[in-house]
DNA sequence: TGTACATCAGTGAACGCGCGTTCACTGATGTAC
DNA sequence: TGTACATCAGTGAACGCGCGTTCACTGATGTAC
């Protein structure tokens, strides 16, 4: 006799679920996700401390939980719009000023728990930017000079993780302008090693 | 009356000091400076929990500490080792392994606070690799198109802060490749601006 | 249709524990005269 | 030299508090027949 939800049921778990996924994100953008406690998330979503085992066994679990289904959609976003048309550096840097405009609390647990405390989180969001950087050598391995080509990725996803960083350091009013100096400096990494992608801007 | 310690006091308390700085740095490194307590450092430290007040009010004045008296000198030591003689892309990839393998412990936690919880501490690590950046356009600078420096020097602080992070997630005896690969990716984005820097290696 | 039973998200009470902080104290070592 | 006093790092007891976790329970809603 296997029971299944009715699909009101499921629907209601999720909102609690995402309510937590949404809490902890909030609070850790201001104390750090390594400082928060089940009973703080529980409380900022609504639950009793208690309920909270109904959807993770722990702080950690829904730490792997952001990385899964908030983390891995936004990269995908991000690798989408670059792909799109027009000259590649701006496409990165207009994907990038816009996941920070759309979901800065999002981008901040992505760039602090990428070198945060718990090693499975590291990890997890180091997978998730290995697609950016290949989809990024892809793309430059269209041109000449393939060799090179490496080089200009690791320098490009090196300077798309600082211009996020620095994005949530910045007035939303001053993003504009970090997006002007983003082009220009991938533009620089970017077409030095081939001339021929895009440099219309 | 004006009574001062005596130099072997002021010695001893100097000890006890750096205990604790050591103690913090080392449990930060495994579960994230944030999550620190006063107690758990005071008890890896060897002192009573009460005394940790005779050198630090809270936990945050220890990690400003840690900034000014060990990731300073950290980052001075870098930029010195990086303006010595030989090809500036080898310098900068040396100064940075060398300071992974001096110290991985404060590495890891100088790039984990510069996106951690504690904006103090986020604003004075930005701040100490300012220096860095500088000194960097200014070696840049000395060469033509000198308006294109800038993109260099942050891309090549991009790789830099890049490399550290990688370095601390790799075994020791993978670095000697990451520090070829390092050397590379970093004479790609300095040399592109100025063909006349040293390109022998 | 009615009745018995299963499932399961959410709950409140209770637990033992480690936390930050306060307080009055100790003891070594200085200065004043 | 001796005596009175000041300084100050380190301490142990005690406090109130929030934590993670266990437990038995509720109530809504499903299935079996």
């Amino acid at each position: 006799m296997v029971l299944r939800a009715t699909p009101e049921k499921r629907e209601e778990k999720e909102r609690v679920r995402q309510a937590l996924l949404r809490a902890a994100l909030r609070l850790g953008a201001q104390h750090g996700f390594a400082s928060l406690g089940l009973r703080e998330v529980s409380r900022a979503a609504d639950i009793a401390p208690t309920s909270f085992y109904r959807h993770f066994s722990d702080m950690p679990e829904l730490g792997l939980a952001l990385v899964r289904e908030l983390v891995n959609p936004m990269v995908h976003t991000l690798v989408t719009q670059a792909s799109e048309g027009g000259a590649l550096s701006e496409r990165l840097a207009d994907a990038l000023v816009a996941a920070v405009n759309a979901d800065a609390e999002l981008v901040r647990f992505m760039v602090a728990e990428r070198v945060g405390a718990f090693v499975i989180l590291r990890r997890a969001i180091a997978a998730e930017f290995d697609v950016l950087t290949s989809v990024l050598a892809k793309t430059q391995r269209s041109g000449p000079r393939a060799a090179r080509s490496s080089f200009a990725a690791a320098a490009a996803l090196a300077l798309i993780y600082d211009g996020l960083v620095r994005a949530l350091d910045v007035q939303p009013d001053q993003r504009a302008a970090l997006r002007e100096q983003l082009i220009a400096q991938l533009a620089y990494v970017l077409e030095a090693s081939d001339p021929n992608e895009g440099s219309d801007a």
